[in-house]
DNA sequence: TTTATAATAATAGTATTACTATCATAAATA
DNA sequence: TATTTATGATAGTAATACTATTATTATAAA
C-alpha cells in the first residue's frame, strides 16, 4: 500500500474537513469531476448533491460556498505541485537543470497514476488552467489573502523564485518571472487549445512546444550577460 | 469639438446597439462604473437598472446577459487600445522603440482625459485587469470564438506579434510572447496591488517597474544572439 | 449493551438572480 | 396624422444560493 500523501490544508477553507469522512472525500472527488466537465459557472451544490446522492444541506456543512471550494481545490493543487516539484528536483544540484524540470512539471499534463487517491490530478490540472485565476480575481482577494488562502500558490512561486535567483543571483525580477512562468504555463495551454491563433503552437498543440517557449523565455532573461 | 472615436463592435455582442441611444450609452457608462466598483460577480442587471433609473427588462433589450456585456466591454477596450497603439506608434520607424512604446501603453494606467466620452477608460482598464480573462475562461469559449467575440484581442496580439517579428524575424515565438506581454502587463499589476509578494514591485507599487520587467523580459528573449 | 454524540438525510423555506412576457405610453419618423 | 419604435411598468418563472428544523443513523464512550 502506497503512503497516501496528505496535503496540509488551511482550516479556514472549510467548515468540516472533507478529508475526515467518506462524504467529504466524495464531495471533493465529484467536485473535481463536475467542475472539470461543466466549468465552475455551471457547477452548483445542488447538482453535486444529486450526483453523489446526498443533499445540498450536507454539502454546506463542509463548504461555505462554491468559491471556498474552488479556493480549496486550487490550494490543494498548488500544495500538491510543490510536493511534486520538491520530490522531482530533490537530487538535482544544478539550478538551471532544476528550473527546467520545474517548467516541465508546471506545463505537463499530469497522469493520474495513483488511482487510489480520490482526487484526479489530471482533471484538477485542467481546472487550474481554466478556473484557477478566478480563485484570486475577485473583490475579496484582500480578505482571502489575509486568511492565507493563497499561501500554497505564493509558496510555490517563492520556491521557483529562489531557483531563479540560484541560476543568477543578479537577476532583478525573480518573483515576477516566477509568476510569469506559472501563469503562462497555464495560459499558453488554454490558448493553444481554445484560441490557438494567440500562440505559436496552434498547429501541433504539443505541450513540448510550450515548454520550449518557456525555457527560451526564462533562460534568455535570467542568464548572466 | 473632438471627433468621437467610434470602436467598431461585433453586432452579435448585443441585441440593440448601445451606442445608438441615450439609454444604451447610460448602460455602458454605469456598467463600467459599477463593475469597477463592485466586481463582475456582485454586479447585476437589476442593480444597474436601479442605478440608472430604468428597468431590468429595458437592459435585457440591449444585452442578452451579463457575460455578453462583459465580452462587449473587453472587446471595446481591446479595440480602443489597438487604436491607441497605432496612434502612438504611427511615426516610429525603429521596431524596438515601437515595442517599448507598446509595453508602456499596455501597462500604464490610462488617464481619462476626454471627459466627453461616456466610457471611463481608466475604470475600464482596471476592469480588464481584474475581470478581463473571465471573458474567455469559460466553457463557451469555443462558440464565442466562432462568433469572433475575441477578434479585437486577437488582432491586438497579432499586431504586437508582428512588431516582435520586426525586431527579430528569427525569433520563434512572437505570438506566444505577445500574449505573455499583454497578460503579464495586467497580472503583474493585479499582483502588485493585491498579492504583492508575488512580484518584485510590492514595495514601491510603481507601474514603471512592471514596464522595466517586461522590457527586460521581452528584449532578452527577442534580441538576436 | 446502553447511552450519548455526532453526522447525515429529509424536508421546507427564503431572498436573490437571471431571465421572459405583456401591455401601456411616449417619442421619433414617415 | 398615422405608424413604427423605444421605453416604462408590472408580473411572473425557474434556478441559485443559501438557512433552518427535525428525524434518523452510525460511531464511539460509558
Amino acid at each position: 500500500m502506497k503512503p497516501q500523501l496528505q496535503i496540509r490544508m488551511n482550516e479556514a477553507l472549510y467548515l468540516r474537513n472533507p478529508e475526515s469522512s467518506a462524504l467529504g472525500k466524495s464531495i471533493i472527488k465529484h467536485s473535481v469531476e463536475m467542475i472539470y466537465a461543466q466549468g465552475i459557472e455551471a457547477f452548483t451544490f445542488k447538482k453535486l448533491a444529486a450526483e453523489i446522492g446526498t443533499t445540498e444541506a450536507s454539502i454546506y456543512r463542509y463548504f461555505e460556498n462554491k468559491h471556498k471550494l474552488l479556493v480549496y481545490l486550487t490550494a490543494w493543487y498548488w500544495g500538491w505541485l510543490e510536493f511534486q516539484i520538491s520530490f522531482h528536483t530533490n537530487n538535482i544540484k544544478e539550478p538551471a537543470v532544476k528550473l527546467k524540470r520545474v517548467i516541465k512539471l508546471l506545463t505537463s499534463t499530469v497522469l493520474d497514476d495513483k488511482q487510489t487517491h480520490h482526487i484526479n490530478e489530471s482533471f484538477l490540472h485542467q481546472i487550474i488552467i481554466a478556473e484557477g485565476s478566478k480563485a484570486y480575481l475577485t473583490k475579496q482577494v484582500g480578505e482571502d489573502n489575509k486568511q492565507q488562502f493563497f499561501k500554497p500558490y505564493k509558496d510555490l512561486c517563492a520556491v521557483i523564485g529562489h531557483i531563479i535567483s540560484e541560476v543568477n543571483p543578479k537577476y532583478k525580477y525573480p518573483k515576477s518571472l516566477a509568476t510569469t512562468i506559472v501563469e503562462m504555463a497555464h495560459f499558453q495551454n488554454f490558448f493553444m487549445n481554445n484560441l490557438p491563433s494567440l500562440t505559436d503552437f496552434g498547429k501541433t498543440k504539443e505541450e513540448s512546444e510550450i515548454i520550449a517557449f518557456l525555457n527560451d523565455l526564462v533562460f534568455s532573461s535570467v542568464k548572466k550577460k
